[in-house]
DNA sequence: AAAAGAGGTCACAAGGTCAG
DNA sequence: CTGACCTTGTGACCTCTTTT
């Protein structure tokens, strides 16, 4: 249908202007001052008779006399229906018209009021503000996560490698695994100064951190990533692609913007992350009839319960917390958001599991928080 | 229409050029001369039109068409929407795009939006309605739940033990474990009889049912319970205090006027459970660095990334439903108030787990299961 | 030094507006 | 409805920086 070169645009239009440069009359009317329009040459008025008649129909709407009227600069008003189709004639194409432009001018302003909404029972505590106690865990953990916070040394590190030699746009792929593997480090670092974690037994601390290192991290690399604004840095954005692959990179991307934009909720959900326990629930006596189970019941030794009141612990407080700070509606809002962010960015920490690279390093990771602990478990031996 | 500089090239010449060059399609548009542009492959034109349109807003500039328009060479300034679109489809990233130089004068500051929540950007789907395919499905574990409801025999047995001898005004511990142990048995026929979950692996099953019985035999409980308003029978009640003690009777009653009254979405959810692969990420390779990792890493044989995605699918489909239902806002409530719910009951499931009982006969339900899943498995050995 | 892939420029050709 | 006048989007052609 628009296989040939009637259809004209700029490359194929400037041709022909540049032919006929030294003939400025319009092709429809004969007025002077013509310029390219829609495939042809015309003056302006002409130009927007013809857009302004895109609908016009030959069929319905005939010439009052022989549909041969002239068409001169100043006789073309008299017949509309000789005018567009001389206009067609010469070759303009609907075609080249574009749609409607958006009215820029609508405002923002509208603010859509929530309509009211029954309050449900969600928690179990009866308190709407969070206790001293609470406050001061919240406060911890605040203020503990920006402590050992690794973007200061990754923003050095990438302000290294970008500057003083000379702009450097790349980054290779072991200086991103370095800078990727503080975040993933720093989690241990975080949990350490948390009491919760450290009052837990060495065994279970090992299976939280060998089994939540990859989402916790990843949770907390998204805060991180958006506290540095490290995506907006070429070569971390260029080394990231190289080493993740296009959909992993552009998964996180949007993951990022939509990351609910209250630090202090997202740290307090990655602490909920790593206390996961999964909805796991097993018995901590001995499996005495489990004959058929299959060895990942070795979770057992796992002290479900605790951990998960743990857990649930923390929820109630960044629940509590939203509460608080932003109303009932909208906490559960963000705290649901939040939740399908997170889920959203567990498949892409699968996908990255995956890759060796990142892999490798996760399990070197995790062999080394373990051995961490086994250390400080016994520090006299 | 085409470059006429190629008429003063030799064939040979011509051929490589044509060659080199062809090779090279833009990926939005079709032109040729696509480079690499921004993560993809495209013309200086569509190079140029993304760069431009970085800031163009998918969610309120809509095409006013489909959203489906063609992009060629010549139609490609139809639909901006559609062509930005398309630029993102091909994975061009905005950001591979560089700040402007600084040596210029300066621009407007880019405008942060505000923590303003996106609605539809919550999950993967963009629809905001349910597609056929997942009405079909919704319909089908709605269906099939109500077909496999052991509620009608329980409700049965609860008759037989009051009436016809006498007014028995109690139940005694067996009889109360067989109606709850219909309640767990009756999730393997339910699942049994939803696609996702008889595509799995054997194993995979085996592994689920054996990590989620307890939680979603408990969550499907809640709803029976509640749909046969058991709660209301004296002789239940007094079973079920005996044997689970004060507490854990006063907080599932708590918790079963939580319950959301919606039986389509609860119903979604004990799916959504059932298929919980809780946040684990494990590599499917060989465990080959992992020197340290404990025993419980036998869960790599599981595959969780398709079971993964076999959840979020549900959670998709139960949020959409919400949210199609109830709108954004009561939904966020509602699906907030579903996840506290079987949080809290969670720690009741844990609780019953402990009690002997009730542990032994879930032990025996999984066995039993599991034997039922390797007879199904091979019907001819 | 050449190629590649970023950003920048400006004339041109679209769309929009409002008095006439 | 018309057309002078204005605003906005496009792309050929350019410069600049890093990689090869
Ligand atoms: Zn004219
Ligand atoms: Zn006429
Ligand atoms: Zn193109
Ligand atoms: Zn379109």
């Amino acid at each position: 249908m628009n296989n040939n070169s009637n259809l004209f645009l700029c490359k194929a239009t400037r041709n022909t202007y540049e032919h006929r440069r030294s003939s400025l009359l319009c092709q429809v009317c004969g007025d002077r001052n013509a310029r390219n329009c829609f495939g042809s040459v015309s003056c302006a008025p002409c130009k927007m008779f013809f857009r302004r008649n895109l609908d016009f129909d030959l069929v319905i709407n005939k010439c009052i006399y022989d549909g041969n009227c002239e068409m001169h600069e100043n006789s073309r008003h008299a017949c509309r229906y000789c005018r567009f189709k001389k206009c067609l004639t010469v070759g303009m194409k609907k075609e080249l018209t574009r749609p409607p432009r958006l009215n820029q001018k609508k405002r923002i302003g509208k603010q859509i009021t929530p309509p009211l909404i029954r309050r449900l029972d969600l928690l179990n505590s009866n308190r709407s503000k969070l206790s001293f106690d609470q406050w001061s865990i919240l406060s911890n953990v605040t203020h503990v996560y920006d402590q050992i916070s690794p973007l200061p040394k990754i923003l050095n590190s990438l302000s290294q490698s970008s500057f003083p030699p000379k702009k450097r746009l790349r980054i290779d792929g072991a200086t991103l695994a370095d800078m990727l593997g503080l975040i993933y480090r720093s989690i241990y670092s975080f949990l350490e100064r948390i009491p919760d974690f450290t009052m837990m037994s060495i065994h279970d601390r090992n299976l939280l951190i060998e089994r939540n290192l990859h989402n916790v991290g990843s949770t907390s690399g998204l805060l991180i990533l958006r506290d540095g604004d490290l995506y907006s840095n070429y070569a971390f954005c260029r080394a990231n692609l190289n080493t993740y692959g296009s959909d992993n990179f552009e998964g996180v991307s949007k993951l990022l913007n939509r990351l609910d934009m209250d630090r202090v909720a997202v740290k307090l959900f990655v602490v909920v992350l790593a206390f996961s326990t999964c909805f796991d629930v097993v018995r901590p006596s001995n499996m005495t009839n489990n004959i058929q189970l299959s060895k990942s019941t070795n979770r057992l030794h796992f002290n479900t319960i605790n951990m998960f009141h743990i857990q649930n612990k923390y929820i109630d407080m960044l629940f509590i917390y939203m509460v608080y700070r932003y109303g009932y509606i909208e906490a559960s809002l963000r705290f649901a958001a939040l939740l399908f962010t997170a889920l959203q960015l567990c498949v892409h920490t699968m996908e990255a599991a995956n890759i060796q690279e990142h892999g490798d390093m996760l399990d070197t990771i995790i062999a080394d928080t373990t051995r961490k602990l086994n250390v400080e478990d016994d520090p006299v031996v």
